[in-house]
DNA sequence: CCTCCGATGTAACTTTATAACATTCGCCCG
DNA sequence: CGGGCGAATGTTATAAAGTTACATCGGAGG
């Protein structure tokens, strides 16, 4: 299970090979990255946090791209469910994907004191969750982990 | 893991036993279990699904036991902070626990079809995502995991 | 050219959740 | 006794998150 964590890095290089490469997928499959999908994505890969609709919203808005909820939404929707991001339940908002176009079994692991999000990566219907859905008879389709803790920023200053 | 599954089973006993654990547990501890919070539990208690708190407080309003929003919250708020009962994120909707009392790594099976939730148990911090979390320096305090999908009943008719 | 479909624009509204402040009640201390 | 403290409750108002419904636009294909 590899993790991106919580290091600083390249951040431009970052987004703009998050942009390419939802580019180049949605090329392949024929799915319309139009200018507010992509600019929605390049406002969640600015961040390695997770924002709410609403402030996606404020930033459309002010670059005249739209300024009713539904334009934020129907952005998210797109892709979320194209797996370019992912909605962080516990928070009610959204974040990019970091391995986008890749076959999903996303852990989301949630800082309390700065809402930073790191994203890993696990098996699907990993042994213990799969056994139990066998056992109860039931069909997974979908799992969300999140887990909420401190990232290794904020466990330095406790309580600052 | 043991799973409490989507059998049907001896209902007013599953409430009764609940409300009576949940008491003993109070008075040992020294939490209060009012009429409000006491009600509220036996009113989750009675579904094996989720139910919103605009649905509960509907209720308690029905029985004259209190009729704005903070009431229900923070009745639930009690519940979910003392382990009594769950929220289900990705419903925005509260459950009655199956485990009061006992400590919790709760995993929820949740059938989009009929609402309907069952509680599994899982060991805490388990391998995969400890591992992922050690080698990103996260520090869990908690993990919500729910997987979504069809109970038993729901598979049999498709698309009815 | 027309029509169909997917994407967008916009208004209005619903659902979910919290803030803020007043009130009540039991309980302990003096 | 009675004053004061803390926990729980009552109530008003408002914030935050998400949806419905319907009009419009623009390209692909007959």
């Amino acid at each position: 299970m590899d993790s991106i964590g919580f290091e600083p890095h390249d951040h431009s290089s970052c987004i703009h090979d998050g942009i390419a490469a939802v580019d180049t997928y949605c090329r392949s499959n024929g799915l319309q990255f139009t200018p507010v999908r992509r600019r929605v994505l390049e406002i969640l890969l600015q961040e390695h946090r997770a924002l709410g609709a609403y402030e996606i919203l404020d930033r459309l808005r002010e670059e005249g791209l739209g300024s009713q909820p539904p334009v934020a939404y129907r952005a998210l929707d797109f892709l979320v469910k194209n797996g370019f991001a992912h909605k962080i339940e516990r928070l009610n908002a959204f974040i990019a994907c970091t391995h986008p176009g890749e076959s999903h079994a996303p852990v989301f692991l949630i800082c309390r004191a700065c809402d930073a999000v790191a994203e890993a990566q696990r098996e699907p219907t990993q042994g213990q969750l799969g056994q139990a859905a066998r056992d109860a008879g039931f069909m997974i389709e979908r799992t969300v982990i999140e887990a909420e803790g401190l990232c290794p920023k904020c466990q330095e200053k406790p309580a600052a």
